[in-house]
DNA sequence: ATCCAGGGGTCAC
DNA sequence: GTGACCCATGGA
């Protein structure tokens, strides 16, 4: 029996909480989680409905412990945060074929054993992810976060609870108001300012939005109408499909990550050999997404740095 | 100083 | 649809 403010999630096989929160804190600063290492934990605030919480995840055997740290309790509100955190680390995807393909490669079954129970953590707003993909294009990622935290800490709004502070992603009613000198400030280029602008707009008048993309049946049709957006291009939809919309195909083509990843391991010549890139993935059918995500998390291995 | 970083837009062919 | 070029800004 649980109390009305937290809930026992039972892990999935394949499942390590560990690696997920490694990937969550792989040494950039966050600013929208915290990470506790030494309970083993992590905790986040968001806005579900128009109200706010904070709540953690933390490890407990075979089980996840969903606790509500701050906002409305009670067996709706806990529900609620559970399908949050299931589909925030994928806890209802089967990994077993995904791990089958993967040791049928000899370059890449190390995978299966090094990173077991690695879930593709996931991004649940679009516009979140939108933004994120504009701070982050073409800039290293550091600075990334750096952006991040300073429109966040800005424009978001920020929860106070005994332990900590929380700040939730701004919204796009409140950055589409914000001048592009504003954001200039907070060193955006003018051309991510813009984007961000632009793109605040269209989700705050109610033009695009998750449910909006998700009544288009096909990948195609959902990329397609992301790209027509100023400032989104195949890059930015394909990696919003794989960390919003759960696509299990989806190739952020052109990804300098995914590119250095696959070079350290031998499997492209050189950034235009998208021949390799496409036998590679091919192999990989119902599961590209999830290739791409553990390609990323290769980058960490120092034997595969490139530099 | 020079090159690079989890791209994107524009324009010419 | 492909490729060349420009755009910005901090980090190494």
């Amino acid at each position: 029996m649980t109390a009305m403010n937290s809930v026992l999630l039972s892990k999935p096989d394949l499942f390590s909480f560990k690696e997920c929160l490694w990937f969550l804190d792989r040494n950039y600063d966050e600013c929208l989680h915290h990470i506790d290492r030494n309970n083993n934990g992590i905790s986040k605030a968001i806005l579900l409905n128009d109200a706010e919480y904070v709540f953690s995840v933390s490890d407990s055997d075979k089980d996840l412990l969903v606790n509500i740290e701050h906002g409305k309790t009670g067996k709706k509100n806990i529900d609620m945060l559970s399908a949050y955190v299931r589909e925030w680390f994928d806890m209802d995807r089967d990994l077993k074929l995904f791990y089958e393909l993967l040791r049928q490669h000899k370059k890449l079954r190390y995978m299966a054993t090094d990173f077991a129970g690695l879930r593709l953590m996931g991004i649940a707003d679009l516009y979140e992810t939108l933004c994120w993909c504009i701070i982050g294009q073409q800039i290293n990622l550091s600075f990334a976060y750096k952006l991040k935290r300073r429109l966040v800490e800005t424009y978001g709004m920020q929860i106070k609870t005994k332990e900590s502070s929380y700040f939730i992603f701004p919204t796009p009613e409140t950055l589409a108001q914000v001048s592009e000198e504003a954001l200039r400030g907070l060193q955006f280029s003018r051309q991510k300012a813009d984007y961000i602008i632009y793109i605040s707009k269209v989700f705050s008048e109610g033009n695009m939005s998750k449910k909006k993309l998700l009544t288009l049946k096909t990948t195609e049709e959902r990329k397609a109408t992301l790209i027509s957006l100023k400032g989104i291009g195949v890059w930015t939809a394909n990696y919003a499909l794989m960390k919003t919309l759960r696509d299990p195909d989806c190739i952020p083509y052109g990804d300098i990550g995914l590119l250095n990843a696959l070079s350290g391991h031998g499997l492209i010549k050189d950034r235009k050999d998208t021949r390799s890139i496409e036998k590679l993935f091919g192999k990989f059918e119902g599961w590209k997404s999830y290739l791409v995500f553990y390609l990323w998390r290769s980058l960490a291995v120092p034997s595969f740095q490139t530099k």
